[in-house]
DNA sequence: ATGTTTAATCGTATATTTGCGATATAGGAT
DNA sequence: ATCCTATATCGCAAATATACGATTAAACAT
C-alpha cells in the first residue's frame, strides 16, 4: 500500500466506511450488545463478560469512542460508557439511504 | 494477536462484522454504488470510474464476492458483477434488529 | 497459430489491526 | 502517606488488509 488511496473517495463513502470499520468486530458488536442492554453505563464489567483481556477491551472501546458511537464519562476511578444512539441513528440513515432507495429501483438482477 | 479470539463470538457477531467488514472500505462502498446504479452486470468498467489498479478493483470484487454481497458471472473473457439484494436485505434486517430494537428500549442514555 | 482483450492471480511492500502483558495513572479508602 | 481498584497506555508480536506491477488464463477474432 504505497499511498493511502481512501482520501481520493467521497466524505460520505469515507464515513460510511469508518462507521462499518468500527462494528467489523465481533467483539466490539459484543460491547454494543452489553452497552444496550444495560441500558446505564458500564465499564469494566465488560471485561467479564468478553473471553479477552483487559488491555484489549479497553482498546476496542477506545475504537468505538473514536468512530463516536460510543460516550465515556469518568467517574472516578472507573469510566462509564454508553451508546451514542444519535450517532448510530446518523449511519442507519445513512446506510438505508445508500441501499434500500436503490434497491426499489432495480430489484431484478441479471446474474 | 497470537490466537483468533473471533471465534469465541457467537455466531450472528460474526455474520454481523463479517458483513460490515465487506463494506468498510471507501472502494467497495464505491463499487457497490456503481453496481446499484447500472442495474445489469459489469466487470471492468469500474476500474474506469475508480482511482485504483486492475487488480486492486479485482481484490476488492473479490471480497464482496466472499462475503456474499455480489455476484459474479463469467461471460467469454469478462466477468459480470451485479448485487446480490436476497443477502443485502439479510443483513439489513439483522443490523436494523440488533440496535433498532433495542434503541425504543432504552432511549435515555446515561452519559 | 497468433494476437487481442478482459479478468484473475501471484509476488511483494507497506500499513493497519488484533491481542496481550506490563506499566502508568488517577481516584478512593484506610 | 499508602494501598487498592479501575482503566488507559506502551511496547511488542503476529495476523490481515491494502495496493500495485507482472504474469497467467481464457475467450474470441484474425
Amino acid at each position: 500500500m504505497a499511498i493511502n488511496k481512501k482520501e481520493s473517495f467521497t466524505k460520505k463513502e469515507q464515513d460510511l466506511a469508518e462507521f462499518a470499520k468500527a462494528i467489523a468486530h465481533p467483539a466490539r458488536i459484543a460491547i454494543l450488545k452489553v452497552l444496550a442492554q444495560r441500558n446505564e453505563c458500564i465499564c469494566g464489567e465488560i471485561v467479564e463478560v468478553l473471553p479477552l483481556a483487559q488491555s484489549t477491551v479497553s482498546q476496542h472501546l477506545k475504537e468505538l469512542k473514536n468512530a463516536g458511537l460510543i460516550n465515556g464519562a469518568v467517574d472516578g476511578p472507573r469510566t462509564c460508557y454508553c451508546i451514542n444512539w444519535k450517532a448510530f441513528e446518523k449511519f442507519s440513515v445513512e446506510f438505508n439511504f445508500l441501499f434500500s432507495t436503490l434497491k426499489i429501483k432495480n430489484e431484478k438482477s441479471c446474474c
